[in-house]
DNA sequence: CCTACCGATCGGTAGG
DNA sequence: CCTACCGATCGGTAGG
């Protein structure tokens, strides 16, 4: 065999390259984020993702360099998956917290993605850890997507008076975080799209 | 010196035995928060806690005979620092939720015990983790305390119509949390007390 | 892509 | 409480 194969070019990630070589990253790719989403980052290592997807750490080390780089190329792929389904870009409104419901409710039927979120979410609170800017950006763009939907929704005059566009959008991320957290932790006692259908409800005036 | 020290009890923690062993097992407790906050705990080696305890690790291992007896250790504290507090046990209503807005308050003071806490919350999700079976029950106790509140105030209409009690406090709690997490990752763009406060205030028939 | 290796670090133990 | 050690594991590299 040994057939001629990829560089570990950073930045061509799944694409690019040739088809063995693509298959391989996509392999890897998922392997990892089954480990990370049973141990955290810095409690993976490359030994137990290689061995999930057929092949040696220094295998693994020849598509992906270095341990930071598997890393990046794990968000990268949410980033793309999550783009993929463009529940995200539609037009600023209710249909946005409506489609952001329905992403939580999905999670609850495909867990490891919440775990791996809420991992390193945490994790990546300190500005050296090398997921830190990505969490920092994806943040500050879902909370500014959902305040200009909470704004679009007061100018409508279907928003409860009183209730604050910046701060309810704050709240909004921030409880469906939360709630992920007590639901990964307690599954059976936690009803997280009734949480949050509830909250946003009392945010309006008009039924959901 | 070699003085007569207290064998590594499990159980005596920061009382019982003589006095230099207690101070000991003080000054140990508070490396490992610290470390515990940085790095989470399996990112947290004894070598590191036992260093800025002015011991060696093996030393450490005299006090708490295992990894895990140590991070027992640390969340027993943190449970006697909250009873001590008293914020908590007072009886159920609109101040017990005042309360917990005047913690997180005082959380943003304290950046470390966030940290601590968010991280280990987190890392803890699995029902292996040494702290699972603590974080359950720290989630129930606080959304039954949390749950009681609301219906007190249900029963006095202060609470807003179409409001339940139980989704209401799981909300509450799980608001909090995820509001630590983006606190933590940028602080500056985030209000945490105002978050919350507008956020139970728009649950409430009357003016907080 | 693998074999074989490196230096570093880990939790824990022996023995005082 | 320390010195000295153990086996295990880590990320990364050399060299094909």
């Amino acid at each position: 065999m040994r057939t001629v194969t990829p560089p570990g070019d950073p930045g061509a990630e799944t694409t690019g390259g040739y088809l063995k070589g693509r298959i391989r990253r996509k392999d890897i790719i998922a392997a990892a984020r089954a480990v990370y989403a049973e141990a955290g980052y810095h409690g993976s290592s490359l030994r137990e993702i290689a061995k999930r997807a057929g092949i040696t750490h220094a295998g693994l080390l020849y598509y992906f360099p270095t341990k930071e780089a598997l890393l990046a190329a794990v968000l990268q792929r949410r980033d793309a998956e999550d783009a993929a389904r463009q529940h995200l870009d539609s037009s600023p409104g209710l249909d946005v917290l409506k489609s952001l419901i329905a992403l939580a409710a999905h999670n609850v039927r495909h867990p490891g993605i919440v775990d791996l979120y809420v991992r390193l979410a945490a994790e990546a609170v300190g500005p050296d850890h090398p997921a830190h800017t990505y969490f920092e950006r994806h943040y500050r763009e879902a909370r500014e997507l959902t305040a200009r939907s909470f704004r679009v929704l007061a100018a409508r005059g279907d928003l409860r008076p009183g209730v604050d566009p910046e701060l309810a959008a704050l709240g909004f991320i921030a409880l469906m975080d939360g709630l992920q957290v007590q639901w990964l932790t307690m599954p059976d006692e936690v009803d997280l799209v009734g949480a949050l259908e509830a909250h946003l409800q009392s945010l309006l005036t008009v039924p959901l």
